[in-house]
RNA sequence: UGACCCAUGGUGUAACGGUAGCACUACUGAUUUUGGUUCAGUCAGUUAAGGUUCGAAUCCUUAUGGGUCAACCA
């Protein structure tokens, strides 16, 4: 990553007080009142999907704590069932942690646990609190009842001590096949939360885990694994999203009988972000059909995805920060994310040329061979330093930046016209020449020697200042335009299949773009700034002899506004 | 016809019984060798009805709206 990209986290509420969100609240409270001394939080992602911006948010807020109250954050692995989880996933989510620009104290995994939980497990048939259930899955689900009536419990749970103990050892030993027996803990069937109605703790699964591989054949459910862990590494604060909340009261029931340290749980709202889908099943959907390239295509809403679109984890964690947490239904604007990302590319990124639909240019009355010219590599960084760019009698402009018949306010070029170009010559339009069908395929323009920029003694002044490459010596680049995957704020929650509202036009190739040669320098994790055209990074599959920049953010066009008018 | 959670401008989030604020968006205008940036400004909100109180976005009640819960998923 390039120097300039290292810049200090952006404080969008420097200078003010920035208000506390109801945790900060909880644990300044908890800290004050000296309930704990240090703050141990975790981040528990389940090792069978990308991490996308969501978990970001979830990543900023857990880190985000420890690091501004003192204390740590552990990741911890969510992994107690091996059927969905994998390796791989392992290794994309501590990238992207890391990437994101934070250290865990502790990589763990739930299952470094299973010999823990187990003698939990024996603690609570032991306490008479749980039984050995052979009944079957669908008997067990009718016996819980609805959540408009009770439910009951069976024989099963009359069962002794001894026989639990024996018939729990015998699960472990592998005596049994998958879904013969479970574990239940012993709680309230009449219970109004269903999750209380004696839930499954243990089940069987002949399967090999990505990390304990076959020492198991039972693993332990999420809520016999996970507050036990938060337990078992004294987090103060177990942050979660709102669906866990008739969870805790199975969380707080099993610290309370297994007598161990007493975690706690509290929930914010999830953040749900427009124009996107961010259900593990729909991103996999979209993947799986084609829809988009993989995980990481520029488009998905993942954070390997915002990553190679140019996403800076700076950005990322400005947004986080700006979009806060709460407990009610939310749906942020993606239109937050682009600002968070032009907010700090302004300042990070390098400015370049690159014409993307090019118009050639005879300067007609050029009469030398060339000259070199200094340009500022970014306005907003007095340090950003200044490149060389040549120029020419023979350049190109943008084909839109020519009008034959301007309407009133465009200030571009049109015949007789005048616009300055970037870090050059103030020219005007003389002639237009056209090919045999009609179509515009040069201007003849002649520039004022006396206007050249840092030198401009002409008096003229114009309201335009194009951006151009010089036809000598420019690169032949692709460029790939991004633009929203979901033409609708809620693909989700909009009539029909979410796919029904892919926009088919999200992504949009352009093989003959023509950049300036400094590009030709270009390595990964750049970023740049084509003048008057948006935030780029290069493409991970680009090559030497084939550059490729994706788009990340266009600038703000208020021209595009105004022309629509 | 249950339980639980939630409700502040278009969006996100503050105000902790005492002036409804901030950011994004939108719109004006100024500056500008990027129609970018920057700067100044404008529009715009407490779901509803009762109650408590000198005073309610905040406390209470009810209604309404939204979300969650009946996986051997997490």
């Amino acid at each position: 990553m390039s120097e300039d990209l290292k810049s200090k986290e952006i404080q969008p509420t420097e200078g003010q007080e920035k208000s506390l969100n109801f945790i900060e609240e909880i644990i300044e409270t908890d800290l004050a009142s000296g309930k704990y001394k240090t703050i141990i939080t975790r981040f528990p992602p389940e090792p069978n999907g990308y991490l996308h911006i969501g978990h970001a948010s979830s990543i900023c807020l857990n880190f985000g704590l420890t690091l501004k109250y003192g204390g740590y954050t552990n990741l911890r692995f969510d992994d107690t069932n091996p059927i969905t989880e994998e390796t791989e996933y392992v290794e994309s989510i501590k990238e992207d942690v890391r990437w994101l620009g934070f250290e865990w104290k502790h990589e763990l995994y739930a299952s470094d646990y299973f010999d823990t939980l187990y003698e939990y497990a024996i603690r609570l048939i032991n306490k008479g609190l749980a039984y050995i259930d052979d009944s079957a899955s669908e008997e067990i689900a009718e016996q819980k009842g609805t959540p408009t009536s009770v439910g009951h419990r069976n024989q099963f749970a009359e069962r002794s001590v001894e026989e639990n103990l024996r018939l729990f050892e015998a699960m472990k030993d592998g005596k049994y096949k998958d879904g013969e027996k479970v574990l239940r803990a012993k709680i309230d069937m009449n219970s109004p939360n269903m999750l209380m109605r004696d839930p499954i703790i243990y089940r069987i699964k002949h399967a090999h885990h990505h990390r304990t591989g076959d020492k198991w054949c039972i693993y332990p459910m999420y809520d016999f694994a996970h507050g036990q862990s938060d337990s078992i590494e004294n987090i103060t604060h177990s942050i979660c999203t709102m669906e866990f909340v008739p969870h805790r009261e199975v969380y707080d029931w099993l610290i309370h009988n297994l007598e161990i340290f007493p975690s706690h749980q509290y929930e914010f709202a999830r953040r749900n972000l427009s124009h996107t889908v961010m259900s593990k099943r729909r991103l996999l959907q979209l993947v799986n059909e084609g829809h988009v390239t993989g995980w990481d295509d520029p488009r998905m809403p993942t954070i390997s995805g915002l990553r190679r679109r140019g996403y800076t984890p700076e950005s990322i964690r400005d947004f986080a920060n700006r979009i806060g947490i709460a407990k009610r239904e939310n749906t942020v604007d993606v239109g937050l994310l682009e600002f968070c990302a032009r907010e700090h590319l302004n300042k990070a990124a390098l400015r370049r040329m690159v014409v993307f639909d090019p118009l050639k240019v005879v300067i007609t009355n050029y009469a030398g061979e060339g000259e070199t010219l200094r340009a500022e590599n970014n306005p907003e960084n007095p340090n950003g330093g200044e490149r060389e760019i040549s120029f020419s009698n023979e350049l190109y402009i943008e084909h839109e930046d020519f009008m034959e018949e301007p309407p009133k306010k465009y200030f571009r070029l049109a015949p007789g016209q005048m616009v300055r170009l970037k870090y050059a010559y103030i020219i005007k339009c003389d002639e237009v020449v056209k090919d045999n069908a009609g179509n515009i395929v040069q201007l003849n323009c002649s520039h004022f020697p006396e206007s050249r920029s840092g030198a401009d003694t002409s008096g003229i002044k114009v309201k335009g200042t194009l951006h151009w490459v010089n036809a000598k010596d420019c690169v032949k680049v692709q460029v790939n335009e991004y633009d929203r995957l979901f033409g609708v704020e809620d693909p989700s929650g909009s009539e029909g299949d979410f796919r029904n509202y892919i926009n088919p036009d999200s992504l949009q190739v352009d093989e003959n773009a023509l950049a300036e040669p400094a590009l030709k320098d270009a390595v990964i994790n750049d970023r740049f700034q084509f003048l008057r055209k948006g935030y780029f990074t290069l493409e991970k599959d680009s090559a030497a002899d084939k550059l490729i920049f994706n788009k990340t953010v266009g600038l703000k066009d208020s021209w595009a506004k105004e022309s629509k008018k």
